[in-house]
DNA sequence: TAATATAGGACTAATCAGGTCGGAGTTGGG
DNA sequence: CCCAACTCCGACCTGATTAGTCCTATATTA
């Protein structure tokens, strides 16, 4: 139902922590996990994926942990779903695997692709930085050619 | 993945062929499904599903078949998406079951209920009827208050 | 060296989507 | 009027994905 996974729920609420509340060192996987009531287990895993794909950087030993790699005004949302649920993709041919067995005599394939664009637009314009922001305001990128309107109401 | 299911898939599939390729008394869900290749039961089910909220009327007996109960410009993805994939949700914490146990903790609910409300309205301002044109101009309704701006070179 | 931290794999449990089955109801011809 | 064919309908089963656990190895510091 168009749900992203919980690993990545625990990603984005262990990389806004560091981005914000963290002690200057950084946190360690644990401690992030008893803060949020997370397995820690578990969110030790989706930190070390992220630690490989370069988001944060690790820090083995006693007094380790993780902190941010990158500015987190330079890391969308839309990067963070795709490093952990895999590339993100609304159909079966979204990526050019699972060959759909439709995909011949499909005509709702183009259109489709069309909103995954204007989703994925919507995750890319969301930084880590504005995640935790209270009062802002977001525009949204007009990627269509014609004027915006209230559509909304036609439903 | 933020993948929606191939019921909803299937579903989609069938309600553009009713609106634009059916024949004039409608088709059943068997010559759809052959149509497309896709499970006759499945998809039968997912009509069924379909009938009982309203989207179409199903005629039972030799000639029977579905037919749109609705004009396709009034059915909005939304409604689709929602009414065979559930509620649409891209956390637990959606729709007020599955109490989530870092729900108090969370700090990023409603950043990403922002995210959610802008996912549905790309899925709100597209219909079934605009479904199956091939050119289109689809603007996305801007809803921040903000002006609109190319944000997405910021990645 | 003892304690603490990440790294990484393998394993299990639970959930859910995708697919299948048999039955009930309707139609229409003989 | 009755039967046979066709359709919808609802419950059931199964394989795949996800969420979570466990165990061992490695690195760092007090
Ligand atoms: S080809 Fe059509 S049916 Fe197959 S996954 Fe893509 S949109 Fe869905
Ligand atoms: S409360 Fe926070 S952690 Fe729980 S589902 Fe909602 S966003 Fe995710």
């Amino acid at each position: 139902m168009l749900r992203l996974s919980k690993k990545t729920d625990y990603g984005l609420l262990a990389l806004q922590y560091l981005a914000t509340d963290a002690p200057a060192g950084g946190a360690s996987a644990r401690a992030i996990a008893e803060r949020y009531g997370i397995p820690a287990e578990l969110l030790a895993k989706v930190l070390q994926h992220l630690a490989r794909l370069g988001f944060v950087a690790a820090q083995k030993g006693v007094h380790g942990g993780y902190h941010l790699a990158r500015p987190a005004r330079t890391i969308s949302l839309a990067e963070i779903v795709e490093a952990i649920d895999g590339p993100l993709a609304i159909t079966a041919c979204g990526r050019h695997e699972e060959p759909c067995e439709q995909f011949g005599a499909c005509t709702v394939r183009d259109p489709l692709a069309r909103i995954k664009d204007r989703i994925t637009s919507v995750l890319q314009t969301m930084t880590l930085a504005e995640l935790t922001d209270e009062e802002q305001t977001i525009p949204i990128v007009v990627r269509g050619r014609g004027e915006a309107d209230a559509r909304l109401e036609a439903r």
